[in-house]
DNA sequence: TTTACTGCAAACGATTTGCAGTCCC
DNA sequence: GGGACTGCAAATCGTTTGCAGTAAA
């Protein structure tokens, strides 16, 4: 078991732990998507966590997805990316505000490696507006190398 | 005049004149609403702007509005906040990204000082990334002031 | 057995769109 | 006069909800 696996793994039981612990039941179509968020570090929309859970659960219905989805997100198991006009992504690896990059031609969502300075501006924003800060949200916009490529030669 | 005013006539000017130079044409709808969006500092709904325009101009459609406002923010005269579940804030006065603070509880938008820090960080995360930066949001969330005090002394 | 969870389909709500009429330029 | 802009209402689309049936505990 690799590392990456090995995280999965551990996300996966965090999850259904904290679930468990809050007195959720474990139903297949909930463990299945559990799995799936745990197993993929793309940012998956609640389309294609669905389409992931059909080959498995045909009968599982897109507002069990959201349901669960809007559950994990609630209990801090699952970060919630607002695409505006394109709806929403998940990442269910790294549950906790990290920085994005995201392609404004194919929309493909990257993490960027956590930068430290982040919390200092935290607190200093605190302390200029008066505001008890308890989250936050910075997301890069761009164009990914890919389309670069593509850009150039058509 | 003073200096808030000033500004709030600069950005007035400054869209009129955007919009002529790309062949727009000039309404009294969308000369109501750029006034509007050049006065406020707060961070209006399409629906505010609406309201606003609605004393002078009873007739004006909420269509309209969306159009003048999605025609501003292409033109990057004006800046959309996603705020998800709750619909878009537009930003008329400062077109260019900046970080907002975010109240939870009333939803309150105030502009955080500028930090200088992100520019190093976008030059960061494009080096890292290889994604060409263009653009970027950073907000942040939280109790405002005026929210902390009203849970202490319900 | 209990009642939380599920599937289905209808509802929702912010935004967009189609179209006929209007009015800037 | 011509074509961009407007108002209206209907359409869109991701997400939520109501409800009757099902199954986890």
């Amino acid at each position: 078991m690799d590392i990456t696996s090995a995280a999965q793994s551990v996300r996966f039981s965090t999850m259904v732990q904290k679930l468990k612990a809050c007195g959720q039941r474990m139903t297949p179509q909930r463990l299945t998507v559990l799995r799936i968020l745990a197993e993929s570090s793309e940012h998956l929309s609640a389309e294609q966590v669905y389409a992931r859970v059909q080959p498995e659960y045909p009968m599982t219905s897109l507002a069990t997805i959201y349901n669960t989805l809007t559950l994990l997100r609630d209990m801090g198991e699952v970060i919630e990316i607002d695409m505006g006009h394109d709806g929403c992504r998940y990442d269910g690896l790294h549950p906790f505000p990290h920085p994005h990059v995201i392609c404004l031609q194919c929309n493909i969502i990257t993490d960027a490696a956590n930068l430290p300075a982040l919390d200092d501006m935290a607190s200093q924003v605190q302390q200029s507006t008066g505001f008890q800060i308890i989250n936050h949200r910075l997301d890069f916009f761009g164009i990914c190398p890919e389309c670069q490529a593509r850009q150039n030669q058509p």
